[in-house]
DNA sequence: TGCATTAGTGAACGAGTGTTTACTATACTG
DNA sequence: CAGTATAGTAAACACTCGTTCACTAATGCA
């Protein structure tokens, strides 16, 4: 039944939808509709996909990436039991119409573990609070630091001793706050 | 023509697939399915979504999100031109069927920028080199090290300068290979 | 003003959809 | 061994799919 899940997950890397039953016929190289319709039942019952009256979408486990923990005394990936999952497209991305990519660069936030090329995944919407990473302009000049609320006005720092902590002369406006920070290796 | 994009990509959100054209009239609130046949032609040629045959499924644009860079001079957000667009989930998970997530405990690879809770995506396939951060199992304990090999035999070291590097006396194994770090703000 | 473009209606169509029923062969189980 | 799931074949079915054609209303342009 595996095989056949993960012949399923090729096609939708590769179409970006489900195959339709007489599509997985090829698939699974079978000859009967009713054998792939039974295959699919599996599936459901297993929770990889779902089905909205007569049409089936991947369910979240379908997408879902086993999560473990690394715990001192074993390691519990090898037991089929006790796994977590994770979707990571919902897990970082809370508002798609919202959200967007921006690529670091410098190191003024490396004290929080930004790098240079690493990438922040920023939200636009909502509010920002003293301690937020977030994207602003200041004085005219976009930026990415830490927001500090003390009292009345705020002002903006990094995560890097060798940078002082920016006041605003004029003005400072926040234009979204980081979420979440990605970095990808060689 | 956007709105009815963001609808979709509403409805996708929630549904994990694309709507029928017959679902997409009360989405629009439309009356003539060749009204949808139009405007799903418009975002084929604009290249959120993709036909193979009579079937429907979205591209790579559609779920990409802008990314943008924060260059000295000015911010190129705001134009609708040289925008690039990145899908988060194809930019980390490389072989989803090999790929899993691993919660970091700890803070032996702070000097990497990878923090205790963080997320990492490992990979199991690959063959290690030297440097690469590896999940290995040294005398029998798993850890979360950086691979070193120097001539023939290969130790782990951290990224911490409170721990020293580990030396294996019995045996190594490496299980796997950190592709990527991910980290959610509150 | 006239003409072309765009956005939408409405109906009809063949092809393909997922489902159902009946039946067969193989493999597992006590 | 007999009995029972399990996995697959084959054919038929209603229904929904995306497409096409002919037509209308509104909009923009020269």
């Amino acid at each position: 039944m595996n095989d056949r899940l993960d012949k399923i997950k090729k096609f939708y890397k590769k179409h970006r939808r489900l195959p339709s039953y007489s599509e997985m016929l090829n698939i699974f190289n079978l000859a009967s509709k009713n054998a792939v319709f039974k295959i699919i039942q599996k599936l459901i019952e297993a929770g990889f996909i779902k089905k909205e009256g007569a049409k089936i979408a991947p369910a979240s486990k379908f997408f879902a990436l086993p999560l473990v923990g690394l715990v001192k005394a074993g390691f519990p990936i090898l037991a089929e039991e006790n796994r977590d999952y994770l979707t990571l497209d919902d897990y970082l991305i809370g508002d798609p119409q919202s959200a967007f990519l921006l690529k670091v660069s410098g190191d003024s936030l490396i004290g929080l573990g930004i790098f240079d090329g690493d990438i922040v995944i920023i939200e636009r919407k909502r509010p920002a609070t003293s301690g937020d990473i977030v994207l602003a302009q200041i004085d005219r000049e976009w930026t990415l630091k830490i927001l500090k609320k003390d009292g009345i006005r705020a002002h903006l720092e990094s995560a890097n001793p060798k940078y002082p902590p920016f006041y605003p002369k004029q003005n400072l406006e926040i234009f979204g706050v980081v979420k979440a920070v990605v970095r990808k290796f060689n």
